[in-house]
DNA sequence: ATGTTGACATGTA
DNA sequence: GTACATGCCAACA
């Protein structure tokens, strides 16, 4: 039976409950939707009809890297920065300042 | 740190 | 409808 909200609706009400500020990793939110579909997640995000309306680039990986993004990680990184999120330049190892405390919490 | 295994949705054959 | 491959990953050895 196809349920009301499909799989990638779910990810999305879910990314769009993150304020501006705030980042959840794709086990976070798989673990909300039930399950350990991180990667059910991911790709979701990479259909994601609407960009920047659902914040997909609020999401990081669970050892606070950037991960990937359809419009490009460094994209990604640019978005988050402007946000107010902190993220650690090296090089090209760009990675979340205090994830554990920029966290955002459901 | 590296490699392998695990769990889930989507697309293609 | 079943099977295989891929993907913005995670946990474990």
């Amino acid at each position: 039976m196809d349920s009301n909200k499909s799989f990638n609706e779910k990810c999305y009400s879910l990314l769009m409950q993150i304020p501006r500020g705030k980042v959840v990793t794709y086990a976070d939110i798989a673990h909300q939707l039930g399950g350990k579909a991180y990667q059910a997640v991911g790709n979701a995000m990479a259909s994601n009809p609407t960009p920047i309306v659902v914040p997909c680039h609020r999401v990081v990986n669970s050892n606070g890297a950037i991960g990937k993004f359809a419009l490009g990680t460094a994209k990604k990184i640019a978005l988050l920065k402007e946000e107010g999120i902190l993220i650690n330049e090296d090089k090209d190892h760009a990675k979340i300042v205090n994830l554990n405390k920029q966290r955002h919490t459901f």
